[in-house]
DNA sequence: CTGAAAGCGCTTACAG
DNA sequence: CTGAAAGCGCTTACAG
């Protein structure tokens, strides 16, 4: 059977390919009568639009693409991309706009994904995710004028829309509750050193901790997988001056740090305070829960979709700040049981 | 700028359109000098092929769709989706393929996309994911003639083409070491009741139990998430003839199980040993480290989207089976400490 | 309100 | 080996 197409419609109908194009996409032109002869029709015969006659009209694809640069092993068990998506796709699928999605290897290929992509006219604008300082993506975005969204900034992302929210705050507000409990030796495991979000963290970490006189204010870099977050860890728990609590960048991080603290028999939270940045359910789910950093990062990925669409029907979409993220005090955190 | 067509290669390289089309698609017609100069002038104004114009003229849409229907909750933090994700990617990508990725909300939003998708041409091909009895993406994909590839099967499938694992002989094999360890009181915690390795999983439980004289045999139903497997973990445990050995249907609900043993005062493995269905880095980042049954899941993913890719290309595929997932045994399995 | 026609950017027989 | 042309399934001015 073939598939059927408007002039199928038209034939059936009596008018014109014209005539239906005009009743399917609710122009005027035709009469209430005919245009409702027509959707029954299409209804009838399973009629549905090629998306590439379509988008060959000038039509645009419907589509969004998106490019996640990280080792598969990061990714895989990393609760955040998932959670961007879901939310992405929450607003993406009540418009029928589909998602493409493609994991790349290194900046060059996400690169060259966006600018094929755009080329080929598969998608009418990108979210961009994981800035890096000096992101290849930003002048590339700009120059090919391909509608974009960054999650993240607000620094570095030239004149490219954007939504980011306040993590230097977050930072602080964490660094001073650890204070506030009586913490002198605070550690940082990091993420990636390259991304904004990680320079920001960093220099908002070591800002309160100089301000509230916090001694000892050790980062170590990882690349966010929970491998290298225990061990960080490790190092952290065996060097002398050990802290008395660690923030982790991330929560997957966090629960290798806890079960490193565990197999060195350090009790959490008395001999030390875990703080992870991300909430996700695995952090209410281990013993002891995990103090967070918790973020809607749902309502992240749907805003930042929002904007994109916005950005694709031309609008002027700018800098939008979402919520900051809210210290979620749990059973990880404690007064440090010797205070030096 | 406009964006360059063949027409405006043809016109620069003094040739007919026609031309330019078979050198840049490597169609004899052309001499091997003219299809250089060609291809060097499209390299020099950045021409790329219109996905659309290509797809109208009966071309293949070179995409791949996956539909997910999972609460985002679950979603977001079962690793096992992205590392599946990520093993179709790496198929997909060296074939410049593109991944069109939607999540939803149930059983009718996912036939419905896919027969959109379908309809619309834009994707040559499905992958269908988390198999359910009476599935009735199956009778959809055959109706419609969508080459589609099942991960999971054999069973209720029905002509269609699937990669599947031995999730039987890997729950018998899991079994069989438990009660090796004097293991008497098993119990189960289950994923959806109504997933066909669900089903299969069950079966070769009890299967196995009643062969080996394990005489408690329960099994409690969740739906994947961590909550869900720490409310059946304390139900378990607070329950007479408490088990002595859990085996969970996923990573985060075994996890989340360790979280309960340590809550309720339970040495794990002294009191409980614990196995997880599926390995992900946390299992060994947790302590103590997690006895899991590993298969290679981006592995699964690349096998399911090469033939997925055969079947799209006209081959016909088939029943393959993927490696039977493999017992590893870490630190949360033991002998009980009390056989009874 | 409706019809006939051009055009989007490719591919592909069909002639030369 | 090359050119001219039709066609894929839509959309959209342009006439009536």
């Amino acid at each position: 059977m073939k598939r059927p197409t408007i002039a199928d419609i038209a034939q059936r109908a009596g008018v014109s390919k014209g005539a239906v194009s005009y009743a399917l996409n609710g122009q005027r032109g035709v009469s209430e009568a005919t245009r409702r002869r027509i959707l029954a029709i299409a209804e009838e015969i399973g009629w549905n639009p090629h998306s590439a006659a379509r988008a060959l009209s000038g039509a645009a694809a419907d589509t969004i693409g998106l490019a996640l640069r990280r080792p598969a092993r990061v990714l895989g068990f990393e609760p955040f991309y998932m959670e961007l998506i879901s939310g992405v796709e929450a607003e993406l699928s009540g418009r029928s706009y589909a998602l493409m999605l493609q994991i790349v290897a290194d900046a060059s290929a996400e690169v060259e994904v966006y600018r094929r992509w755009w080329g080929e006219r598969r998608v009418d604008g990108v979210l961009i995710c994981d800035l890096r300082v000096g992101d290849p993506r930003i002048p590339v975005v700009t120059d090919l004028r391909l509608p974009a969204v960054v999650v993240g900034g607000p620094e570095g992302v030239g004149d490219v829309p954007h939504v980011w929210n306040d993590d230097a705050a977050a930072l602080v507000e964490t660094v001073e509750y650890l204070a506030a409990l009586g913490h002198r030796r605070i550690a940082r495991v990091a993420g990636l050193p390259d991304l904004w979000h990680t320079r920001v963290r960093a220099g908002a970490f070591q800002g309160a901790c100089a301000r509230l006189g916090v001694r000892h204010a050790l980062t170590i870099g990882t690349d966010y997988s929970g491998e290298e977050g225990a061990r960080a860890t490790r190092r952290l728990l065996s060097g002398e001056a050990r802290p008395t609590a660690v923030i982790y960048d991330n929560d997957v991080m966090a629960i290798a740090g806890l079960g490193v603290a565990q197999e060195m028999g350090l009790s959490v939270p008395g001999d030390l305070s875990i703080v992870a940045f991300d909430d996700s359910p695995l952090c209410r789910l281990v013993h002891p829960a995990l103090t967070a950093l918790a973020r809607d990062i749902p309502a992240y990925g749907a805003l930042a979709a929002r904007q994109l669409l916005a950005a694709v029907a031309g609008q002027s979409v700018g800098s939008v700040q979402d919520a900051t993220a809210k210290l979620v005090p749990r059973a990880s955190t404690a007064r440090p049981v010797s205070s030096t």
